[in-house]
DNA sequence: CTGGCATCTACA
DNA sequence: GTGTAGATG
């Protein structure tokens, strides 16, 4: 491709004889002028005059789509650097798990070792944020003066949830400065360019990565899920833009996701299914349990061809030479793939479609297969269409099929993994794309090649985890646990226990609830609500976890736990969550490479378009200094704006958080006595039974389990270490001692006063840096340009001094 | 006659 | 394990 091309309005059309070919890609400039897919070249033309059209190359008759699987796992091979979590999800899209890079800086900006490159999100956009300064400022504030929040979202999240919703933001800006770092290496080593989504699922990641294109990135912040889906169709979910969305739609009547809410989960199963039911009640509150599943190569490989009207296939000999043209492909496909991935396919597939009294009738045949040259598969594929074909030839000669062939399609899959190199130059491909891409144990059945070598080296001893972090997470990772349970053999059936053990768990959850607002409402006046009534909302996560914990316990076991005390239930599971800090896709990039519209290597800038207008790619981090003015809290030191509303929140949240943290004590003192009393045999390790049920997923679950350390537990930020001898610290009351600032802090304030310092950190760094853009030579801007860039200039100018100017556009 | 082709997943 | 329909890009 020629740099005459960019920017200029294209599509790729395949077949273009009749009516100009059909459009199977547009690029942003044709799109601009209504060109989509599944137009016909002319219909394209009369849209948009100088549209360029690019035909797929054809061979072998047909349309040859290689030079796009290509493209394709070239910019794979740049992504896989970044993760060993990479799902390749499609020919030009890919999920990166990056929880563990996330998990990493996290603890990195503790210590230093990392800092925040704004110039990393100067094209980024978050979901219900004007700019993406507005979000970091957002963060920053609510870090350092984590107990004022807006009324939205304090309305959005439980109380319990806001400190892991809140850290959350924290993770997502970390994961959106990842995904720059990703797309910036695509760039530079492709030259192909693409977009974004960061969000805590695949779903969610998705979502958001169509949200802003070309050459952006969009996060897709926690609190902003339920406005977001209150005006969003049904069918902008992955999964829901066909049939099965229309089916929901009209069942439910409704046209919004969030419309959805309105329905209890049983109500969707009835109407629905189980299974339906029980995935769109959980993605109607932004919730999937779908793990990045690494996978860089397709389980097959296949081809097909129509053959509509008069060029139906109809006699012997046609038919055998499309199934050695298809077969002429596969082979060189699977040659290829041999080479690169050494593993040999071990079934084919045979598709079809004949006209049989004017109906269409599909069929597909498969076969086990020892070779697969071109001939052999040609051969297998005519046996199997011949022998499940009832009158294959029409009666009295012995060319002219009975039934007219509309489709033809062959494939093979079943791939093993070939038992030795077969030659030296076969061997050294598979080693040279081994150590190229590091595969992880992507199949079961397929090993990895010898030269693998993971680069990333094992992580730093695990300082201390912020309680936030460990909360977040181990909650997805119980949802996971579940999840992957369903993998497994039937269990048994949920009845008794779905029934009555969260109503039993919900009353407990409330009375805590209650007996915080009563504790904080007394001590304020009832002047600031620092909780909303518990009516309002329910526990994001903690609610999901009674559903789950519910339908995963036996009758029995739920049995049992009814006899248990309401306050056991809910300490044994805090501390389950809080023991695991398994593994989970804490953040999940989607990854949307636009073939269409990217630049080729060596190409240069060109003319900007309308949409480049919006391209905030220009800009450049400039220093300035300035600080808001903040008062210290004298209990935790944490960094307050200096009015009265603030402080006072400020100290509710201590109280409350003392009260929780003694509840809990208490509880877990008393767990432990009738541990020590009862046998240690089954009760003693909620970690490895997180093992046991997830051992059916393939995906890195294993090896993430596998490193979770022991005594990752909340205890650990509860009681004093061994090692540092606070002067105070008793078993009620236990110190340590802060690195970071030298000074002694209450065990059980210590997670949040690592956050402290993290949170004073970063808005240091961000405070000083202001990114500018260059000014773009001025065309006409659209509607929604000019409107961004009025906001940005209005924000420049109030808050002169604040973090807000980040990113925004000045002149 | 013309909405192409490739791939994956769920489910019966 | 096998064949089919649906979804998506």
């Amino acid at each position: 491709m020629k740099q005459r091309y960019q920017g200029k309005p294209l599509a790729v059309v395949q077949y273009n004889p009749w009516r100009g070919g059909g459009i199977i890609a547009v690029n942003y400039a044709a799109r601009a002028k209504g060109v989509t897919r599944h137009m016909r070249g002319d219909e394209a033309k009369e849209l948009c005059h100088d549209i360029i059209l690019c035909k797929v190359p054809n061979i072998r008759e047909k349309a040859d789509t290689s030079k796009y699987r290509d493209a394709g796992k070239e910019v794979a091979n740049v992504l896989q650097r970044f993760t060993q979590k990479l799902e390749r999800a499609s020919v030009d899209e890919a999920y990166l798990d990056v929880t563990e890079t996330v998990n990493k800086r996290m603890e990195q900006l503790q210590t230093g070792e990392y800092t925040l490159k704004p110039q990393e999100l100067v094209n980024t956009f978050s979901v219900g944020y004007e700019c993406i300064g507005e979000y970091v400022n957002k963060i920053t504030n609510r870090f350092a003066n984590p107990y004022v929040d807006d009324a939205r979202f304090m309305l959005s999240y439980d109380h319990n949830d806001l400190p892991a919703v809140r850290q959350s933001d924290l993770r997502l800006l970390i994961g959106a400065s990842i995904a720059g770092e990703v797309r910036a290496a695509v760039k530079a080593e492709t030259g192909y360019e693409c977009s974004a989504g960061i969000a805590h699922n695949k779903i969610l990641a998705k979502l958001a990565a169509g949200m802003n294109k070309p050459n952006k990135q969009t996060i897709l912040p926690l609190a902003e899920i339920p406005g977001l889906f209150d005006t969003l169709p049904v069918g902008k979910i992955k999964g829901l833009g066909g049939k099965f969305g229309e089916t929901v739609c009209e069942t439910l009547g409704v046209k919004f996701l969030g419309q959805v809410l309105k329905f209890s989960e049983a109500e969707l199963q009835r109407k629905l299914d189980d299974k339906n039911g029980n995935w769109l009640h959980l993605i109607a509150r932004g919730i999937d349990l779908e793990a990045v599943t690494p996978r860089f190569y397709s389980k097959s490989i296949g081809c097909c061809k129509k053959f509509p009207g008069r060029n139906n296939i109809t006699g012997l000999k046609t038919l055998e030479h499309w199934l050695s043209e298809l077969s002429s492909e596969i082979n060189d496909r699977l040659e290829k793939d041999f080479m690169e991935n050494n593993r040999k396919a071990k079934q084919m597939v045979v598709q079809y479609v004949q006209e049989i009294d004017g109906e269409e009738v599909s069929s597909s045949r498969s076969a086990p297969i020892t070779q697969c040259d071109q001939e052999t598969l040609a051969k297998q594929a005519l046996e199997l269409i011949k022998t499940n074909t009832k009158t294959f030839l029409r009666a009295g000669g012995d060319s002219a099929l009975n039934n007219a062939i509309r489709f033809l399609g062959l494939s093979v899959g079943k791939f093993e993994t070939a038992s030795n190199a077969q030659n030296s130059l076969q061997a050294m491909f598979a080693n040279q794309a081994a150590k190229k891409r590091r595969i992880s144990a992507e199949e079961d059945h397929v090993e990895k090649p010898a030269v693998v070598e993971p680069k990333a080296k094992p992580s730093e001893a695990a300082k201390m985890k912020s309680f936030f972090a460990n909360y977040l997470q181990a909650g997805k990772a119980e949802a996971k646990a579940v999840e992957a349970e369903k993998e497994l053999p039937p269990k048994p059936a949920p009845s008794e226990a779905e029934a009555t053990v969260p109503a039993a768990k919900k009353s407990v959850f409330e009375t805590y609830k209650r007996k915080l607002i009563e504790a904080t409402v007394a001590e304020e006046n009832g002047e600031i609500p620092t909780s909303t009534p518990p009516e309002l909302k329910e526990s994001f996560f903690a609610n999901y976890l009674k559903l789950q914990k519910a339908k995963d316990q036996t009758s029995e076991e739920a049995a049992a736990n009814e006899d248990s005390a309401d306050m056991n239930d809910l300490v044994a599971e805090l501390d389950e969550i809080e023991a695991s800090s398994a593994k989970v896709e804490e953040n999940t990039e989607i990854l949307d490479m636009q073939p269409s519209t990217s630049k080729r290597k060596l190409e240069q800038e060109s003319p900007s378009q309308d949409y480049t207008k919006s391209y905030a790619e220009y800009a450049q981090p400039v220093l300035s200094t300035d600080l808001i003015t903040m008062v210290k809290c004298e209990e935790c030191g944490a960094q307050i704006p200096d009015d009265l509303k603030a402080l006072q929140t400020h100290r509710d949240h201590h109280f409350a958080q003392q009260l929780s943290h003694q509840i809990r004590n208490e509880r877990r003192e008393e767990m432990q006595r009738k541990r020590l009393n009862a046998s240690t045999t089954s009760t003693s390790s909620p970690p490895s039974k997180l093992t046991a049920t997830k051992k059916s997923k393939k995906t890195a679950s294993t090896t993430s389990v596998a490193k979770t350390k022991p005594g990752n537990s909340i205890t650990k930020f509860l009681a004093a270490k061994p090692s540092s001898e606070p002067p105070a610290s008793t078993s009620s009351n236990p110190m340590e001692h802060c690195a970071e600032c030298k000074k002694y802090i209450k065990s059980v304030d210590m997670p949040e006063h690592l956050d402290y310092h993290m949170a004073k950190k970063l808005q240091r760094e961000l405070n000083q840096l202001q990114v500018r853009t260059i000014n773009l030579p001025s065309k006409k801007v659209s509607p929604t340009a000019a409107k961004k860039q009025l906001n940005s200039t209005l924000n420049s100018t109030t808050g002169s001094k604040s973090i807000t100017q980040f990113f925004t556009q000045t002149n």
